[in-house]
DNA sequence: AAGGTGACTAACA
DNA sequence: ATGTTAGCCACCT
């Protein structure tokens, strides 16, 4: 049984340590698709049962958080976020939430 | 089975 | 610098 890219990206994605984030494009490499950045958020958006899958310590590779999901809506992703001790800062600019990459991307530091 | 859809990004202007 | 564009690609219908 051939694991597919989504099986794949969930499987990293579960693997993400608390209080640390990863972004589309890194989730897209170490799934074996480098350029299907994309397609992770895609699938990430469409997963029918997402417990159990920290699906908000995925964000974009600038570390702005991106999600359109009207369930699970970017002031949830915050705040789960911050619960792991992330410190999310409202960029007024840009008018999106931000975390430092440097900080808290799992392979940096 | 072919065409549409994004929780993306790097490259432009 | 800042906003826009255009490849990208696995999935869904």
């Amino acid at each position: 049984m051939k694991r597919t890219f989504t099986q794949k990206v969930i499987d990293i994605v579960k693997r993400i340590p608390s209080g640390k984030v990863m972004s589309y494009a890194q989730i897209a490499v170490l799934a074996g698709s480098e350029r299907a950045a994309r397609a992770v958020g895609y699938i990430l958006h469409n997963i029918r049962d997402l417990s159990g899958i920290p699906w908000y310590r995925v964000i974009s590779s600038k570390g702005y958080i991106t999600t359109t999901c009207k369930e699970h809506t970017h002031i949830t992703q915050k705040q789960l976020l911050e619960k792991e001790g992330v410190e999310v800062i409202w960029d007024e600019k840009k008018r999106m939430y931000w975390v430092d990459m440097e900080r808290y991307n799992i392979f940096k530091l």
